[in-house]
DNA sequence: GTGAAAGCGCTAACAA
DNA sequence: TTGTTAGCGCTTTCAC
């Protein structure tokens, strides 16, 4: 199929194709008879132009990377359907990159090994530290989202996990519940995100005048459902006893929900139980789930926001920005009173 | 930021391009020494290849786009990520283009307005019919997802639907239930994926020697919980009474385990209920749920052996593949006796 | 085994 | 308002 270039519309049309050009992006300085005609060649001759010779030679691409551990799970998946529908809003393209959370896969990422892939690269890392970003990262601009820490260089959103978690904390606390567990931390080495929302657990029990009982402390193989399932399960078992549970994310109050009426506790009476992420099922489990919400469309405004502006050339240090979140009341631990 | 070109690497190093070229490409044909010497400059100078202008001089994109409504349902999260893996494994990256469904956004994935942006496409149509998509369709290598016709030249990778949805109705009715409804094709117009499902539980029923109630055809406003939530719950409220219930999809089934349970009906004693798809929370429902679970790692190997031929070249009518499913049971409807 | 040069298709500075 | 032309950075014949 011989393809039809800017050229050929040029050709036939009896312009130059710097006028093509202009008919093909609206320019303004065109006159109207020149345009028509040129639009009826383009169409007679089904010209479309090609986005890869535009790229090389504006140099921008359209695109923007969103990496992060794994789609299939229901947190990035909302994640990434908020993202998509901001970047198609303002014009960009969406590749999307899984990387499990391993180290290998993430180095990949940060270190953007072919040039002029991506204008902007969104990304939450899993294993990878600030440090190793920084070591590894090219020039790209970058957004990093999540609870770990970034590097002084580059822009970064989260949501105030410690406030968040006190919050849901707090919740657990004004229902009267005093032996309060937390499962879903991951072992043996918990994340960043796990870290930051077991500081606010801790300082909300403080707050309270309640210091942690390490017996509660669940940590789970893996951040899913089945893995929390079976800690829960476990420490049940074992004869761990409470009566207020904050769940590391949905997945987890959902595994935890099924371990707890496995074995007959019910769902808020014996145990109140609060989650995080508000996934779409959170609505839809049984009890209902008390979750943190974050507001990802913010998130999602702000991380492209930032993004957008290091792309149009902005420079200087890494800002920091804290989007919001709110606590959903459901049954899991409803409303104090 | 004076960017390294291939050049800059071969002036430095003192060949040419072509050797650098070969060098980079693992070429066999270069002498060792070159070759040392090449990639010490490499290094060096911190030369990375320039995708676009590699793309404009090849052809070839090494993307694939995935275009569907929306990442957001877990249905389609989970397809992605095995597509994505998949596409990894075979050298591609991903572009995400969410539909929402509407035929605006599905004609612009089809007639591939733009050239040279991917390779090929995989493509689950919502609003668009066969004879649309052959009318707007462009030469880009393409395979259509799921249960909608496709035109005759372009391939197609499906579930048997009708074979699926008859066991699904079987599997209850060999759980002696008589009263059969079906709930989640979409009002005032099914999808042909509903369609499907709504023909397989016909043909069920009438193997069994029963015909369709139609009070017991519940439709939805849209393929969401809540509007199976609001759909069975007015349909309870209004009277209506069965024993067994076929959901167009897991979403469906998990509003419906909702209404049903808010409504003091009992699962899967006074209701027996199988859903569709096999999400990842279909197991950690309570009742966890007995349902259709499409073989998606077959869904995406066949659809990518597909559109890999195509894009080498492949001509001919479409090819129609189907690919595999098996009901699991759950507890939502247990195996008979 | 290595080099020179002609594209790939479009954009944008500069002229006219 | 329209035309000319020199790139963008890489690949790829075809010579050597």
């Amino acid at each position: 199929v011989p393809n039809v270039r800017l050229e050929d519309v040029a050709r036939v049309a009896g312009v130059s194709t710097k006028t093509v050009s202009n008919v093909v992006h609206g320019y303004t300085h065109v006159r109207a008879e020149t345009r028509a005609r040129v639009e009826r060649i383009i169409a007679e001759l089904g010209y479309r132009p090609n986005v890869t010779a535009r790229r090389l030679a504006t140099g921008r691409t359209g695109m923007l990377a969103l990496a992060f551990s794994d789609v299939g799970l229901p947190y990035f998946a909302e994640l990434a359907r908020v993202i998509g529908q901001e970047a198609t809003r303002r014009g960009y393209r969406l590749l999307l990159e899984q990387t499990d959370g391993t180290l290998d896969r993430e180095r990949e990422i940060v270190s953007d090994r072919e040039a002029g892939l991506v204008d902007g690269v969104i990304f939450q890392p899993g294993a990878l530290t600030a440090t190793e970003i920084a070591q590894h990262a090219r020039d790209v601009p970058m957004v990093i989202l999540g609870e770990g820490k970034a590097p002084v260089g580059v822009d970064h959103v989260m949501v105030d996990n410690i406030a968040a978690s006190i919050e849901a904390t707090s919740h657990l606390l004004a229902l009267g519940r005093r032996r309060i567990a937390f499962v879903g931390h991951e072992s043996p080495t918990p994340s960043a995100t796990s870290l930051w929302r077991l500081e606010g657990y801790r300082e909300a029990l403080a707050r309270a005048g309640l210091s942690v009982d390490s017996g509660l402390l669940f940590a789970t193989e893996a951040i899913s459902a089945d893995a929390a399932d079976a800690a829960i399960g476990a420490a049940l078992d074992a004869g761990a006893s409470f009566d207020g549970l904050v769940c590391r994310d949905d997945l987890a109050a959902v595994g935890s929900l099924r371990a707890l009426q496995d074995r007959g506790v019910t769902v808020p009476d014996d145990v109140a139980v609060v989650g995080w992420d508000d996934i779409s099922m959170a609505a839809f489990t049984r009890p209902s789930l008390t979750t943190i919400a974050p507001d990802l469309r913010e998130l999602a405004v702000v991380a492209l926001d930032l993004l957008e502006q290091r792309i149009a050339g902005e420079t200087g240090l890494g800002r920091h920005r804290i989007t919001g979140y709110r606590l959903v009341i459901r049954e899991s631990a409803p409303r104090a009173n």
